[in-house]
RNA sequence: GGCGACAUAGCCAAGUGGUAAGGCAGAGGUCUGCAAAACCUUUAUUCCCCGGUUCAAAUCCGGGUGUCGCCUCCA
């Protein structure tokens, strides 16, 4: 498999550390609100990386951390008049929902920054017996200029940031790129811990190189987040973690490209700030999975109402695909496939070969996807003048192969009939039968506003629920 | 100012040297009692523009234009 490296900024073979086994890093949210569709996008991407590596037979470790202190939390908790780990819980709920609903699978583990304090403290700590960070005033920063690879990642020159760099008021850095590590505690906070340089917290980024080291070790294979967290906290973190254990912290970083919202960035102010809540009300969690996977992960993309229309659509037809092989699982012809199906199957191998194609460069999955398409328009024709129970099955298994690889299809529909209903698709076949089709679409129309969808096929009546 | 990404049909989108995948939408047709679904046909002599390299470029090089992003703890 081929991914592109952010670090190298050129796609490279991919080989892990241990065969085998993958061990992958995933920047996660800072829990203070529901996350949003940009934020949806990395989780997305990456857990359709993890599911095509497991797909290949590796073992992932997938970790993925929630930031559950930080200002934005202080704040929120003081607007709830809850505390500021009720607020971590309540949104860390709330992002099991949203991504249960993206078809996005638990990480192996999801740690929070509260639940790793000693182990923070003990690295910023030896971060100052190396030399590479200072206390001033219950604060500690980290000394940029100390680390000479400082820009690898983000291709950006320390000179030139040093221009763009500011101090903001109550930092008491002695250089403009030093970062903090930990945080003295402020008036009115009310989430912190006692530490060698008093109480205080954790800052951003030495987190993420904590819970890496963590529980994936010093050398991790994969490190992934969006694009915007290149500089400065990714660039942060090989800072922190490689002038503290002395090695690699990452061989491959693989970084998201940015949503914008009717070609604008997303922002509060604009007014065009959607949360996956938000638009879970108009459109299937699926249906998302599937626009956010339309086009390449590196690339950028758009969000509009159109193109979820147009997503919906398309994973509707990949919908029609599995449910009419369903049907004929029931409801086609019994005993062995026939020769000539025994062909035809043979002859769907191709679109696997050319799925993994895809997936195997950088994660493409809209050519996967493509892969996908092409299988469906050849099923669809391999069964147009119906087709065994065996050759259905066969032809199913293949599609929902590919499609779980991209967390797509996974939605069971329900296929309870009740008695009732029943009683009125039979009444209907035997009204068609006797050329009464006033009645017989009266019924189809009537179950219809229940949202039941009876479709003629030549295997009998097919029953789905809209 | 520094760093970077992107520009392919009405829309979305793949394709990084060999003559334009796939999806959505539209049009026509087949099947159907009618539908639905499905299938077939059709929609870019051309890939932002101008030069160059090459037998050959959407793909490489140079220049330009446009859009977006990072450099402000925002994925």
């Amino acid at each position: 498999m081929k991914i592109y490296n952010t670090l190298t900024r050129k796609k490279e073979e991919f080989v892990p550390i241990n065969e085998n086994e993958v061990k992958v890093y995933v920047c996660g949210p800072t829990v203070y609100n529901f996350f949003h569709i940009g934020n949806a996008r990395p989780f997305v991407v990456f857990d359709t990386l993890r599911k095509y590596l497991e797909y290949r037979g590796y073992k992932v470790t997938f970790v993925q951390n929630f930031t559950d202190v930080d200002d934005k939390i202080l704040k929120r908790a003081n607007e709830e008049g809850i505390t500021p780990l009720e607020v971590g819980e309540k949104y860390i709920g709330e992002y099991y929902k949203d991504a249960q609903a993206l078809n996005v699978k638990k990480a192996t583990v999801h740690p929070r920054v509260t639940e790793n304090i000693p182990e923070i403290i003990d690295f910023v700590q030896k971060l100052i017996d190396k030399g590479y960070a200072y206390e001033v005033d219950g604060d500690v920063y980290y000394s940029t200029r100390k680390f000479p690879e400082y820009g690898k990642l983000s291709g950006q020159n320390i000179e030139e940031l040093e221009a763009g760099a500011r101090i903001m008021i109550g930092e008491k850095k002695k250089d403009p790129l030093d970062f903090a590590l930990w945080k003295a505690q402020k008036e009115g906070e009310g989430l912190a811990w006692e530490s060698p340089w008093g109480m205080g917290r954790p800052g951003w980024h030495i987190e993420c190189s904590v819970m890496s080291t963590k529980y994936l070790g010093e050398t991790i294979d994969i490190h992934a987040g969006g694009q915007d967290l290149q500089f400065p906290h990714h660039e942060n973190e090989i800072a922190q973690s490689e002038a503290c254990t002395g090695k690699k912290f990452a061989n491959y970083w693989m970084h998201n490209g940015y949503i914008t919202i009717d070609n604008e960035k997303m922002s509060k102010s604009k007014g065009n700030f959607f949360t996956v809540r938000d638009i879970l009300q108009e459109y299937e969690g699926e249906v998302m999975r599937f626009f956010l996977l339309s086009g390449h992960y590196r690339g950028p993309i758009n969000f509009s109402r159109d193109l979820m229309e147009q997503a919906k659509n398309g994973l509707t037809r990949m919908r029609n695909a599995k449910s009419n092989l369903e049907h004929l699982v029931s409801a086609g012809a019994d005993g062995a496939m026939t020769e000539d199906e025994a062909a035809k199957l043979e002859a769907l191998v191709k679109y696997r070969e050319q799925f993994i194609e895809a997936m195997d460069d950088d994660l493409n999955t809209a050519d996967a996807l493509s892969a996908i398409f092409e299988l469906i328009r050849d099923v669809n024709t391999d069964v147009k003048d119906g087709a065994t129970k065996e050759f259905a099955q066969k032809a199913l298994d293949l599609l929902m192969e590919l499609a779980t690889v991209l967390g797509l299809l996974q939605v069971e529909e329900d296929k309870g009939v009740d008695d009732e209903i029943q009683k009125l698709v039979d009444e209907r076949q035997a009204a068609r039968k006797a050329k009464d089709f006033k009645r017989a679409d009266e019924i189809r129309d009537m179950l219809k506003a229940q949202g039941i969808i009876l479709e003629d096929t030549p295997q009998g009546v097919k029953i789905t629920r809209a």
